[in-house]
DNA sequence: GGCTTGAGTTTACATCTGTAAACGCAAAGT
DNA sequence: ACTTTGCGTTTACAGATGTAAACTCAAGCC
């Protein structure tokens, strides 16, 4: 299997990574034009942080002449996953269901979207435990999270 | 308005948050005491994230008689709405509804919890527009990442 | 062939985070 | 009253992150 540890992206790495999985293969040249315009990044930041990204493992370069084209060597799908279910997963398992819900509420989704987890969620409805208790606490201190 | 200037809480002092809001108040000794158990943290470890907590705004202290007593200062289903919603923004617009369609399968959550969700999207439905695009480009750059 | 130019690399530095020891002091015990 | 204990504070330090200048070459132009 692959050694993909899971790399971690930070946020200013992850404006990268957007416009190598939407161009699916560029140079730094237009990473760094389309990156000045949506910030105010120097040319030096976006070097560095391409740097980053190519050390880390998330980026592949391939020799093109005098310069390299760049290639995520991570799925993007793959990274917002992860991201989430990380960002999640630290929270009170017992509230997570309304987390989602006001994020649900606030992301706006195409139709087909909504349609899709509609059609997760009655999936999941028939298996789901009558609930989920509070697991913030030491195995043995439960109880107290009930409201 | 209050200078809610969103706190940013880190991995590691989430889990102290986390106990706090639990128990809705408690002293530094519980805190220390019960997250002992749960990770192999020092105690001076668990003394320094209560403290930057409190620095940060997310923690209030009274004093009572020789110590201290914790309470939340932000609410939980709050924070867990802005972090989820932080990296949920930072994603690419098309495709945080596949995203969300991951994590829902992979989050365990009560029956209510379910249907809660299902009829939130319900809800959101009709008014959901046909299709949301890419915005990893700048203005104007669209369209390369239809697929 | 020498100079210029630009891509990638190195170095820089403040802040945040994870992790923790050391310290100052007031309360509690004897 | 004196000592001990424990709580909160200060200091420490490495690694990650945001931000960016400086440097090194090889390719391209005259």
């Amino acid at each position: 299997m692959a050694t993909a540890v899971a790399v971690t992206i930070s946020d200013a790495e992850w404006r990268v990574m957007r416009i190598v999985w939407t161009l699916k293969q560029t140079d730094s040249r237009t990473i760094i034009d389309l990156l000045e315009q949506q910030h105010d990044w120097k040319p030096a930041t976006i070097k560095t942080l391409i740097g980053r990204l190519v050390k880390k493992g998330a980026l592949a370069t391939t020799k093109q002449g005098r310069q390299f084209i760049y290639t995520p060597l991570i799925p993007e799908q793959n990274a917002m996953d992860t991201a989430l279910t990380n960002e999640l997963s630290q929270m009170c398992a017992m509230h997570r269901g309304t987390a989602i819900a006001h994020v649900l509420e606030e992301t706006e989704m195409s139709q087909a979207d909504v349609q899709n987890l509609i059609d997760v969620l009655a999936k999941k409805l028939p298996t789901a435990p009558a609930s989920v208790h509070c697991d913030c606490l030491p195995d043995g201190c439960e109880g107290s999270c009930e409201e």
